[in-house]
DNA sequence: TTCCGTGCAAATCTTTTGCACGGTC
DNA sequence: GACCGTGCAAAAGATTTGCACGGAA
């Protein structure tokens, strides 16, 4: 019985914050990454700020076009580094939408886990969640013979719009 | 209750047919072919047998190489656009493993619906497929605002061997 | 004979790396 | 002052495309 679906809305949220997060991500990876041993950087510092505001995953070429007229400009080679480093600390998770780039989402620990629904015809991103879901892969994960540390779920198809 | 959960071996089958399928996919691919308009040809026929052998995915790199000893060189370019009209076909889907590289495997209807298991460690990469997960899934795609088409998951972790 | 399938080489696109400079600690 | 973070340019790796030839219908 999957009552527990919850389609949370696509696209950004423009106003910093706004992107209904009560995890303060952004305080945490600022924590992390200096208890790592990294010193503080305008362009992290950019990049940071744009991911909090997302609702769902970019590229990195939406994010350097993001913040390059906004925040600050970030050079691309400075995007794949910042997000490698912020993946390599679960501050950030990469998304693989089969749309030839990589995306990438903050990972709030606290804030419920959600995967993604990809649309084939405008390439819309939405993210979802689903209980029964999350039970089932739960469930298979104890049962496989490999030591599961993530999950990666995309539903393809058309959405409304491109539905006709 | 996922009682149906199987994990298949991995790697390939290397006798021709052996794969394990009951669905002729061969016959059914230059069947489609044809159909679609398609002229008959030396590269895509070896292509088809090496896919047709195989248990898991394979990268478009791992099938030339395969190809190259075996059966009959195939340029890479021809890889790619074989297997991109086999996609388009609905023949062969693409498998995104997070490993850099896409990874293609045949799609034979009747057949039992997979899904992958991906060592972080070793690239290794295994089939299971599991009642609940698709049961739920199922559920999920009615209720979801897009026309789902189709689904993907990848489960990462460490396999026995990477594990110590 | 007409076209399509294929190989080769060049182009394109995403992501990574080398190096030098400027800022953080 | 030492070192890391960042930009720029070049490199690397995956995938696509242009073109010409040979084989299938």
């Amino acid at each position: 019985m999957s009552v527990g679906i919850r389609v949370h809305g696509a696209g950004d949220a423009s106003a910093p914050g706004s992107g209904g997060h009560a995890c303060d991500w952004i305080e945490r990876a600022e924590a992390t990454l200096a208890e790592a041993g990294h010193k503080r950087g305008g362009a992290r510092r950019a990049l940071l700020e744009l991911l909090d505001a997302q609702k769902c995953a970019l590229t990195a070429v939406e994010i350097e076009d993001a913040l390059r007229g906004a925040e600050r400009r970030v050079s691309r080679a400075s995007v794949y580094r910042i997000l490698d480093e912020l993946e390599g600390l679960r501050l950030v998770q990469r998304v693989e939408t089969g749309q030839a780039m990589v995306r990438y989402e903050r990972v709030c620990m606290h804030e419920e886990h959600h995967h993604h629904l990809v649309c084939d015809g405008c390439g819309l991103v939405m993210p979802f969640s689903d209980d029964a879901l999350e039970q089932a892969i739960m469930n298979l994960s104890r049962r496989v013979p490999l030591t599961v540390s993530e999950h990666e779920i995309v539903l393809r198809g058309s959405c409304s719009d491109c539905s006709g």
